[in-house]
DNA sequence: CTGAAAGCGCTAACAC
DNA sequence: GTGTTAGCGCTTTCAG
């Protein structure tokens, strides 16, 4: 690599005049300042980002740590945090705790050392459960700051950037009971997390201020590593009166949906199913699934604002929880 | 952040001092050691990874250029990539060409510059349509080693990591031959990419050389934006005497065949359907769809072994190229 | 055994 | 206008 020093030396200049040239000072005259930035391009100087970095104790670069990539959900936020980041001049390094509260651990503690100027996170399976989660608030502490995103927790005091759970499945429910739903059962193979409460508190609360309502309500939840398909094999064989499904988590929408239709089901006619999904699943089936559609892209990018927006601003206000609206998609699986 | 200089001062001892004892150093007293190494670890001291970097000319980080990190294909490869580097203590900074050449040279510059020990990546679609790989060429001869994997390039000498798509595709449609099929017909939305057209050939080679195949070979390809249901419907509707579908991307699959029993194709009776697929896709349909399936997360793997060991070993010996062998995974579309 | 000093590449206050 | 110097945090000779 091209430095500082080798420039200088070419030009028989010292090396802060060389620096200063690059940067356009007035201090420098137009000629030398040509001279300099020519014999810079020539040579395809780019300056060292770690001496940069190390110098301003900047580093305009994030950890983002997500707990799995092959989540379509986090991979669509890592591509908006990318795509954000990128867009102010930040890097990001990206790890993956694989929902272990040890790998979360390990990564905080590897970038906490002048890797990174901040953290966007979201919250391992692992360590919702535990509701441990000291080695967040320890960085915290230590003056770094975290975005969570989408997983949160009470005890940590933060920026936050999450969506309407409860209010998404609320409405969800009230519009198939509006549909004259009788049996209406809510999925979940994300039970234990934040998001996945909040979701079936939804469901249960609009169930129950529904005076007309009789049936009662019936929650199934499939554990991370559990076969989606069983369950719902065992769900139809158990409960034939079923006519409404919200599936709040993004695939057992779309399994529900095609076990259905090979049980013959009337899809919506006779059954109406709704998903928290993605616009990608839509091509796997037929008729599309109607599914309460979160903007993953507007949650990375607001992800980024704000911890972009603490890094500049170093005045420390209060945290700022930002709620991310949903949208009701009505396709094919609601009537 | 806690530096050496403060554990020096708390100690009265010099800043060499503290740095040799917690690296163990036998110039110093155990006595020493053990009064640096509590404080170290009482005021939770971490070295400045800038500084080491700096220092060493050596970031262990990995730069990670992928085209497009919503396909399920790259995802897993990145989650293979991430979990190798930290197993050999490097990180990974993820950058994302969004398919088009200009966001890959900008990440190739923006990285080169100190950033990264390396890189590993996949060629961008407009990249490789374009075939213009100047800007990757540039940075091997900046002495960043790269890493390709699966989309590469033969203008571009550096190692590799690829599968046998050739063979993979040959293989498969000889497989449908031996079941009887007569119409098989291959469904490509990826016909830019070398990968795709490696495919192609072998797919064309395997009913050219089977004598009593009597059929034209028939390509049908999808352009990258196109509908993918709107193409399958038009070839269900063309072509009623097709009997075999390979598909080589790793969604069009699933579309062949739930779009197949729509129609009331007996599958894989009277129609058989191989994908180029992962294991996440199996779930949206019944019959399971049998797949080509590529060992994803070997090449992550084996990428990040090759280019740590050119970073260790900084003998430039030949590029070597590694094929990771696939899979025929027959399963319920075919007979 | 411990410390002083140089240097990785860069910036910026302060001379001249 | 240009150069000198100090320093970011660390490692590593070389002296003591």
């Amino acid at each position: 690599m091209v430095t500082l020093k080798q420039l200088a030396e070419q030009l028989n200049v010292s090396v802060s005049t060389v620096s200063k040239a690059l940067h356009d000072s007035d201090e420098i005259s137009p000629d030398t300042i040509e001279r300099v930035k020519a014999l810079a391009k020539f040579l395809n100087y780019k300056p060292n980002k770690l001496a940069v970095s190390l110098k301003n104790s900047k580093t305009n670069t994030i950890g983002v740590i997500i707990p799995n990539i092959l989540n379509h959900f986090f991979a669509k936020a890592l591509f908006a945090i990318e795509q954000e980041a990128t867009k102010h001049g930040y890097n990001i390094i990206t790890c993956v705790s694989n929902e272990t509260r040890e790998k979360e651990i390990n990564s905080l503690q590897l970038l906490s050392n002048g890797s990174v100027d901040g953290f966007i996170m979201s919250i391992a399976e692992e360590t919702q459960i535990a509701n441990s989660i000291d080695h967040i608030n320890d960085i915290i502490n230590q003056n770094v700051p975290i975005v969570l995103f989408d997983r949160v927790s009470d005890k940590i005091s933060t920026d936050k950037v999450i969506i309407d759970d409860f209010d998404a499945a609320y409405q969800a429910t009230k519009y198939l009971i509006s549909e004259g739903r009788k049996h209406i059962v809510l999925i979940s193979n994300i039970d234990e997390l934040s998001v996945g409460k909040l979701r079936t508190n939804g469901y249960l609360e609009a169930l129950s201020n529904t005076n007309d309502y009789k049936s009662e309500a019936l929650v199934v939840t499939i554990k991370r590593q559990a076969s989606i398909e069983d369950h719902i094999d065992k769900l139809f064989a158990e409960h034939k009166s079923i006519d409404g499904i919200i599936a709040i988590d993004n695939t057992s929408g779309v399994v529900a949906l095609q076990k259905a239709l090979k049980l013959n089901y009337n899809v919506p006619e006779n059954l109406s199913i709704i998903g928290f999904s993605d616009e990608n699943v839509l091509q796997f089936t037929d008729p599309k699934l109607s599914t309460i559609s979160q903007h993953t892209l507007d949650i990375g990018k607001t992800s980024v604002e704000l911890l972009i927006n603490r890094l500049i601003n170093k005045t420390s206000t209060a945290p700022i929880t930002k709620v991310i609206k949903t949208n009701l998609q009505l396709r094919g699986t609601t009537k």
